[in-house]
DNA sequence: GGTGGTCTTG
DNA sequence: CAAGACCACC
């Protein structure tokens, strides 16, 4: 039987809400570990997977494993029947054909009890391939989401780059084309480091089997190669390029108004467009000196404010060891080779709900692969994953 | 002719908000007293009461009784021009086929008049059962409104079980069922203690005072015999048993299967119901009259005047003068007898709409009787009527 | 919680 | 065809 219970209806109620118009129906996967979930969307285009720890619920016990065949908007609709703060109790009988919800309220005086049906499910537990991803970038959950939004306005889908300096979006529509360009700065990385990382450790914790815990503590250590340069630059003199000058960072232009060669898009050769970027970076930080000088840090101004940048004084540096509760611009790029993939807008937008779940997202990719696309939050994780688009469908 | 000053448009706005939905034109019944809505719903299954009592106002003016046959979606328009603190007058002279309303804000620098065409509605002003209910229980408006939101997710009708411990919502649905209790503790007690007993003893003056029930049509019937156990319950020695009884008619589920003549929407001889109305009002006054005499005040302090008699003690008496600014959870129950009905959840949900009016709501029930919702503000009251569902339809 | 868009209904 | 009700986004 299976006992589960959730000191916050909160998390599960944001969790379907992320995943309820992706998918319909799909097995709870119940062992002593935890709960996951695992299901191809509706149109078996992009794969959804929801992992919950054992130990991320006040109390849990599940003494074999167990399917639960659940469709997810009843399920959506019972939880609805939950305030966010009410304690959620699941419970299931082995080879249950219900699930029993209890919710309890925060003050006691309110008990409501739920009986859900079950299915059958065909269990179309898929392998996920642990993929070693060229890149990995970490990033604002929210900021995410909002260029989903903003792109999908435009067109149909995102081509999104990655190389060392940033990532850039870009969708190219009937009307308009649109390109956002996100920058990895000192602030970005000190933030989102220890993202990757601990991502990265549990992963790897679970992969081997071992519970993760012992992943997820150890945060301190684990540098992939790209790192170290990057956390050189952090306060180095030799003026790097790159990661040093868009504090925050955020450039969108209109690429087809653009003919100019600074305009990553057409360009090809991935070392020519390095250096025109370094171009462009430098004749941009002479101006945002000026600027600075004239310029507040307004939100609308927020995409000429790297030069702030330079003057990142130690208040933004402790940001490093403080934990992500608001996610700060830019990103943090772990990566072996440049990347650059197309995919659907619309898949993303639906992703980017899950960001209510987390302040940080991370992508993980590699030339030719699925995207995955994974919120951490503290007790589980839900990961998406997408098939980039071939040539121009 | 009529004026009628209310300080606040806002409680007018919600009344309509409240009720737009159910009824779409209704007579708004004016005397000294104040003014009183009652109408069936659009489908003919529920009834509302509005009652605004004369010293709501802050001022009052009706010459002598005038309905006012109003199209409530018009009304809703009309009101929604005014912002919610100012200072609303509406105005009708006698015989009358439009109604002003003066909104004049809060800051005198803005006059703005509306100027609405009143139509001739059918009055059928359906007796109202002044039954003794078996439980009555009072609860936060807003949780009674979230309870039918939720149920009404999961399926059509909601069980109302009612005992000493508690109430229980349950609603059975095709993929879930759901339950929800709501225990009584001495919290919630001491809370609502004195809005039941308040609200009775306010029903009891309006019923020794009021009109509607002269046509006491041969319902008379219908009244509950477990009427008189609980009067005497009442601790009450000056009840005016005499007003209570006799007054109330049961509301008629379907009036189309009512073949009585009290059904004014039957009646097509429009003189005919012309003539009927006259009778009633002429016994209205008199019965008024006599009230007046014996009772030399105005009813709302009658009103009053009761309910501070009843009560003793000076800290119940403290209690109860207390407004409920924040409904706590949980409920107050007072009960003859255990009680569980089942009731269609639409209705149920569009009676919650008048949660804006008060933090608090009284349901009122005996078995095979329609449920009494009922929402009190400081000047007035809104009550919704609808027939249990019998067997399992 | 408010608003806009979509779908359903009269 | 229009209005209201419902659902998703902000």
């Amino acid at each position: 039987m299976l006992e589960a219970r959730l000191s916050q209806a909160a998390l599960l109620k944001k969790l379907l809400d992320s995943i309820k118009e992706l998918v319909t129906d799909a097995n709870f996967e119940c062992n002593e570990e935890g709960i996951n979930l695992q299901a191809m969307d509706n149109s078996h285009v992009a794969l959804v997977a929801v992992k919950l720890d054992a130990d991320g619920f006040a109390k849990y016990r599940c003494d074999r494993a167990m399917p639960l065949g659940v469709n997810l908007t009843s399920l959506t609709k019972v939880l609805k029947c939950a305030k966010d703060d009410d304690r959620v109790t699941l419970k299931a009988r082995d080879n249950a054909d219900v699930l029993n919800l209890l919710y309890e309220a925060f003050v006691g005086d309110r008990v409501a009890e739920y009986e859900m049906k079950l299915m059958d499910i065909d269990a179309d537990q898929l392998g996920i391939p642990e993929t070693d991803y060229d890149v990995q970038v970490a990033m604002s959950s929210t900021e995410f989401a909002r260029i989903c939004r903003d792109l999908t306005n435009l067109g149909e889908s995102v081509k999104i780059e990655v190389n060392k300096e940033g990532v850039r979006f870009t969708s190219e529509g009937d009307s308009a084309n649109g390109s956002v360009l996100l920058i990895q700065t000192a602030e970005s990385e000190a933030a989102y480091k220890g993202v990757l990382d601990k991502k990265k450790k549990k992963e790897e914790g679970e992969s081997s089997g071992v519970k993760k815990e012992e992943g997820a503590e150890d945060e301190d250590e684990t540098m992939a190669d790209g790192e170290k340069e990057v956390e050189e630059e952090d306060e180095d003199e030799d003026a790097p390029k790159s990661a040093k000058k868009g504090k925050g960072k955020r450039i969108s232009k209109k690429p087809a108004d653009d003919d100019d060669d600074d305009d990553v898009i057409e360009i090809k050769d991935e070392e020519d467009a390095e250096k025109e970027k370094e171009k462009e970076d430098d004749a941009e930080h002479q101006e945002e000196e000026e600027d600075d000088a004239e310029e507040e840090d307004t939100s609308s101004k927020k995409r000429k404010k790297k030069a702030t940048a330079k003057n990142g004084g130690p208040s933004k540096r402790a940001k490093k060891d403080k934990q992500i509760d608001e996610a700060p611009p830019g990103v943090y790029i772990e990566m072996q080779q440049a990347v650059q993939l197309t995919f659907s807008l619309k898949y993303l937008v639906n992703f980017a709900k899950s960001s209510a779940l987390s302040n940080y997202v991370t992508l993980s990719m590699s030339n030719e692969v699925p995207l995955l696309v994974s919120y951490n939050f503290g007790s589980g994780s839900i990961s998406y994953y997408l098939a980039p688009k071939i040539g121009d469908e």
